[in-house]
DNA sequence: GCCAACGTTGGC
DNA sequence: GCCAACGTTGGC
C-alpha cells in the first residue's frame, strides 16, 4: 500500500512548471538539510509513493499539483558541490549524509492556496497546517489525500 | 522586513 | 545531558 507525502519546494528553485519541463518530469529532491526530512526520503518512502507537491516563500503557498516518488533514495549530489548552497564540508562521500529520491510530475492542478486549506475541516489535520510547522516533508493520510486530490478536480 | 516557532550548536 | 544562544523557515 502506497503512502502519501506533501513536499515543500520554493518555486523560485523548483516551481512545478520547472517540474514539467525537466527531463522526464522528474528531479531529484535535493537540498534537503534536515534530519526527519532526510529520514522519510531515507527510510519512508517507496517508488509510487503520492506527493503533493506545495509552493511555500511565494506569494500564494498552497498545493501546486500532483506528483510521486520515482526513485530509491541515493546521495544528494549537492552536499559534495562547494559552489552549492547546500555544500555540507562535512559529509564525506564514501559516508553521504545527505540522501533524496527523484521525483515525477504526475499532473500540474490548479494551485490550492493556504489559506483555502486552513478554512477547509476536512484538511484541519494536515501536518503541514498544525502551528509552527516548518518540515519541508511531512506524511499525509490517505484520508488527507483523498480529500485533497477530490478539492483539486473543482 | 517582521517575528513565531523550531532545529542546531556548543559551553559547561 | 542541559540549555542558552543562534540560525532557519516560512507565512504574513
Amino acid at each position: 500500500m502506497a503512502a502519501f507525502w506533501l513536499m515543500k519546494s520554493e518555486p523560485d528553485e523548483c516551481s512545478i512548471d520547472d517540474l514539467a519541463r525537466a527531463p522526464g518530469q522528474c528531479v531529484p529532491w535535493i537540498g534537503v538539510r534536515n534530519y526527519q526530512a532526510r529520514n522519510f526520503m531515507r527510510d519512508a518512502m517507496r517508488v509510487g509513493d503520492g506527493v503533493l507537491f506545495y509552493h511555500s516563500s511565494c506569494a500564494v503557498p498552497g498545493i501546486a499539483g500532483l506528483a510521486e516518488v520515482a526513485s530509491a533514495p541515493h546521495a544528494d549530489d549537492s552536499q559534495f558541490d562547494p559552489a552549492s548552497p547546500y555544500h555540507d564540508a562535512q559529509s564525506k562521500p564514501d559516508a553521504p549524509r545527505w540522501q533524496c529520491v527523484d521525483v515525477r510530475l504526475v499532473k500540474k492542478t490548479r494551485l490550492l492556496p493556504l489559506t483555502e486549506m486552513r478554512v477547509l475541516p476536512q484538511l484541519a489535520t494536515m501536518q503541514v497546517l498544525q502551528r509552527g510547522s516548518r518540515l519541508s516533508i511531512t506524511p499525509v493520510t490517505p484520508a488527507e489525500w483523498a480529500a485533497v486530490t477530490a478539492l483539486l478536480e473543482t
